[in-house]
DNA sequence: TATTGTTATACTCTATAACTATA
DNA sequence: TATAGTTATAGAGTATAACAATA
């Protein structure tokens, strides 16, 4: 790969390309850092846009339980939704005496359409050349790589 | 795929399940973390450990080309390289008036090796079950994903 | 006892701005 | 003017510890 110039001066070579770690860091940070961008008009980061998306498939959702299924810790859960709940995109029911219940709000759910429009045109933006077996195959692979291993 | 339990409790559903950058996220986080974990008795974050690796194939490179290759700012670069100057692991000698070209120590060399090791039994602990041309196939899949997009 | 939600705190990574010294 | 290196600073994400209230 290295290839000689003029000056003799050597090409730099980066030996991580081959290691899949390194891969899937900077394809995640390229893809993330495209989404982040995409949200910031609508002041929202995108671990607020899944806490939403995942709200919004499961009304009544505890913090708790999206903590669990999105690896957010409890601790950090807390400031994230008070934030979601101060700018009235979600609301709190009680579910019992220590949990509550979150559901999307009207101007959530108006909130959370265009959200859905960016996150489809990121995905297209990166993954557009892939067919349909090759997404569900990419997505099949690295799904093993963090469930139950 | 929500199943319904005895009480009739709704299953929580995931729909970030079928994004790409979901799955992209998630699997680099995990096996990030995993390699943290594995470094952690070296002292040494994944991110110096991919400075050391630059380093050892491109003797005499400078802070700013490191920076370039991996995607770290030359701020960033800056106290990251004088921690590992700090320890031993890497000499600086000057290029030119304003830059310095970075080399290995004996001592940073030693290092590396054990830190190979453990990049390939992360990389192995996460997907030993693909075999060279499924692994080949998932290096330029991701590739694509952030370069000259 | 275990779980929910919370606060406080700290570390890593990332980002911008501003400065100097040099090309 | 542009580049290399540095410092200061700030924002996200993630981590642990500890606490009160409740199951």
């Amino acid at each position: 790969m290295a290839t000689q110039t003029a000056q003799g001066e050597a090409e730099i070579v980066n030996p991580l390309v081959d290691l899949i770690g390194y891969q899937l860091r900077r394809s995640s940070s390229a893809l993330m850092g495209d989404l982040a961008r995409s949200l910031e008009p609508y002041d929202l980061r995108p671990s607020e846009a899944s806490v939403l998306v995942l709200i919004d498939a499961n009304p009544r959702i505890t913090q708790s339980e999206i903590g669990r299924i999105l690896a957010i810790k409890r601790a950090n859960m807390a400031p994230l939704s008070a934030a979601l709940e101060q700018r009235g995109l979600i609301e709190r029911a009680p579910v019992d005496g220590r949990s509550q219940g979150l559901t999307l709000t009207a101007k959530g759910s108006e909130l959370l359409k265009d959200v859905r429009a960016l996150i489809v045109a990121n995905e297209r933006r990166f993954l557009g050349k892939l067919d349909h077996s090759e997404r569900a195959k990419l997505i099949a692979l690295l799904q093993e790589c963090w469930t139950e291993a």
